[in-house]
RNA sequence: GGUCCCAUCGUCUAGCGGUUUAGGACGUCGGCCUCUCACGCCGAUAACACGGGUUCGAAUCCCGUUGGGAUCACCA
């Protein structure tokens, strides 16, 4: 055994890359970097439901983006390849094997339904915990083997003791307690075959050599299990460091609903890279001489992480807009200036895209600025008045965007003909015709009127920055809607079948 | 609701038993500078959640209360 510090970083590529992945590969990075050791990039695409290799491109383009490089990755291979979950199935088949002989896991051929009848029985009795019932935990041998022969669907759960205490040590927190009976004996393999979180982390960390496994603090209350896997495996299990989450303004946990939480934004808004990680060094953590300012290099030649402070912070994008400032006026010269312009938008590829919507339209290249400024903005302006002609109050026009937010969540393919057709069918919903209906978002989106195209104006913007922009019209109107004016709005829009 | 985590200005934080009338930064509000705006500079605002201990002495240690958060999936 040797004693080689090696972190990881382990995103499920369902999504846009998320702020807090790339604060908790900051400090995995400078954890293990400012120790000789090693920082691990692996991919948990066990959710083939969700798992997109789009996503992973760009969680790994993000990553890049941000300045922070790993030593071991799926793009790059290393020594305990290969480093993509769903590449691994057979590891996972072979270490649950083990376990199944142990009788540390066993099959369950209970049905989705079953699970979740019981699942409401328990909360409707108030249980204290609610989990699974053990109910194939003593299914006799040939019941099982009859059961495999009839290719019943199953999954394999772990077995979890009734009685007795598991005791983390945390790295920054000491010891933490949890009582058995407070953990559910969890799937381990699904019935597609692909192992869940719990069992592939725990396989692949110990696989993979990892030293130290520091990841956000929504991972305390399933520790337990993954614990119990080690020693059910015979394994020392790696130190745990749990770090804090990073909050929204009103303290809960950094989400889309309520932030812009994917890099993309950040990048597309114009933040550089070296800030987005300063501001995150800064989350928690603080320079021993308190400077708020400083490098990558700098962070590591100070860092010490018993100087991590255990509060959720919340991310202030204020403060980092005040720091990406300072970084422009103060360290930059013109030429890092011009330098930063090009790859962030003025780029060719990006250029043509924009070009692409407006070529129709351009009389004068001196038209191009003005027409296309929405293309290279953050939040647009405009006076909230031309949102309320039509006669629409201020609750109809949030109610308008709170759903066309929600229904653009659920949009697969981020391109014009989709949005077209939501759109349409959006329009629809609310008994508007169309024109009326886009002129909403061509104000909200764009802060004119008469624009480019909407649907491919959005396309080229993204997802996110379209989503940030709704947001910002909702505050524009005076803020989101009551709770359970919401609430009634999602389930309206759940019954609705768009698409 | 059960379990667990956390607790210094509105926000990010310094502080790790006495050097503290609790320091810095963002924000906000004044002022100066100035061809506008910004930058910069100066100033103001504002915090140790509460209650018990321990101690000669507590923001700092312990316990309780309160508050906030996380979690309770065939998602990670």
């Amino acid at each position: 055994m040797n004693n080689t510090i090696r972190t990881r970083i382990a995103p499920s590529p369902t999504g846009s890359p998320h702020v807090g992945t790339i604060y908790l590969s900051l400090f995995n990075y400078v954890f293990a970097k400012t120790q000789q050791g090693k920082f691990i990039l692996r991919i948990e695409d066990t959710d083939r439901e969700r798992s997109t290799k789009k996503s992973e491109d760009e969680i790994v383009s993000s990553l890049k983006w941000s300045g922070i490089s790993w030593d071991e990755g799926p793009d790059i291979g290393g020594p305990y390849g290969p480093y993509r979950q769903s590449e691994r199935t057979e590891i996972y088949k072979k270490y649950c094997n083990i376990l199944l002989e142990k009788k540390a896991a066993y099959y369950c051929f209970c049905t989705p339904e079953r699970i979740d009848s019981i699942r409401k029985e328990q909360m409707k009795n108030k249980a204290p915990v609610v989990k699974y019932d053990g109910h194939c935990q003593h299914l006799s041998e040939e019941e099982i083997q009859e059961k495999l022969s009839n290719n019943t669907p199953y999954v394999v759960r772990m077995t979890v003791p009734k009685t007795g205490t598991c005791c983390i040590r945390d790295l920054l927190r000491g010891n933490i307690e949890i009582n058995y009976d407070q953990v559910d004996e969890q799937i381990l393999m699904k019935s597609d075959g692909f192992p869940t979180y719990h069992l592939a982390s725990v396989v692949d960390d110990h696989l993979m050599n990892i030293s130290h496994i520091i990841r956000g603090e929504e991972w305390i209350p399933s520790t337990p299990k993954h614990i119990l896997l080690y020693d059910y495996f015979g394994w020392t299990p790696p130190v745990f460091c749990h770090f804090p989450l990073l909050r929204n303004a009103d303290k809960s946990k950094l989400s889309k609903r309520k932030n812009p939480t994917s890099v993309s934004f950040y990048r597309r808004l114009g933040i550089l890279p070296e800030v987005l990680l300063n501001y995150l060094g800064l989350m928690g953590w603080a320079m021993p001489g308190g400077d708020e300012m400083f490098t990558l290099q700098e962070m590591m030649e100070n860092f010490d992480i018993n100087r991590m402070s255990l509060s959720g912070p919340i991310f202030d994008i204020d403060k980092l807009t005040w720091l990406n400032a300072k970084y422009i006026r103060e360290k930059l010269t013109k030429e890092d200036i011009l330098k930063h312009l090009k790859a962030w938008q003025f780029n060719d590829d990006y250029l043509l895209s924009v070009i692409d919507l407006l070529q129709g339209r351009l009389n004068l290249l001196s038209d191009f600025i003005p027409i296309t400024s929405p293309m290279f903005s953050g939040m647009p302006e405009y006076d909230k008045k031309l949102l309320l002609q039509e006669n629409l109050s201020e609750e109809d026009l949030k109610t308008i965007l709170h759903t066309t937010l929600w229904a653009m969540e659920q949009l697969t393919h981020w391109n014009k003909d989709h949005l077209y057709k939501l759109f349409n069918q959006l329009a629809d919903h609310h008994s508007m015709k169309l024109k009326i209906f886009s002129r909403i978002f061509y104000i909200v989106l764009t802060g004119k009127e008469i624009s480019l195209p909407l649907f491919d104006s959005m396309e080229v913007l993204g997802s996110d920055m379209c989503r940030q922009r709704i947001i910002y019209g909702i505050n524009q109107l005076g803020g989101p809607l009551g709770k359970k004016k919401l609430q009634k709005l999602e389930s309206k829009l759940q019954s609705l079948k768009l698409f």
